[in-house]
DNA sequence: GTGGTGACGACAC
DNA sequence: GGTGTCGCCACCA
């Protein structure tokens, strides 16, 4: 595949648009399905580059394992729990209410080798 | 090629 | 149970 793009960082990018509406995951959960489960740091990154994405990224979905929105810093004011209120999740103090229901780690298995 | 960094996670105390 | 520390792996200067 001619991609410009590195492959780790789509592979964080179409996970993350896999989350369904009013549903919310993890760094973890992302890294571990990429295959890297012990860099989630690298999850966090690659979100902090969506906008390279070729697609819309739901980035304001991905919370951190407590589910505080550890990355609200990197939206314009507090657009990202703007956006997720809009789903109707909760989020008090920079943590999503619910957090444990919410979560969505049912990725589809996209096996193709 | 090397060093530092980063939207985190798990473990130790 | 909170805090501190290490690990981790790809990107950027």
């Amino acid at each position: 595949m001619g991609d410009d793009l590195s492959n780790l960082y789509m592979k964080v990018w179409e996970l993350t648009a896999q989350v369904p509406y009013g549903r919310v995951t993890t760094y973890g959960a992302i890294a571990n399905a990429i295959g890297s489960k012990s860099s989630a740091r690298f999850v966090g990154i690659a979100l902090a580059h969506c906008y390279l994405a070729p697609f819309y990224v739901p980035a304001h979905r991905v919370v951190n394992r407590n589910g505080l929105l550890t990355g609200r810093h990197h939206f314009p004011g507090n657009q990202m729990q703007e956006l997720l209120e809009n789903e109707g999740i909760k989020v008090i103090d920079n943590q999503v209410k619910k957090f444990k229901e919410l979560f969505w780690q049912d990725w589809e298995e996209k096996q193709c080798e």
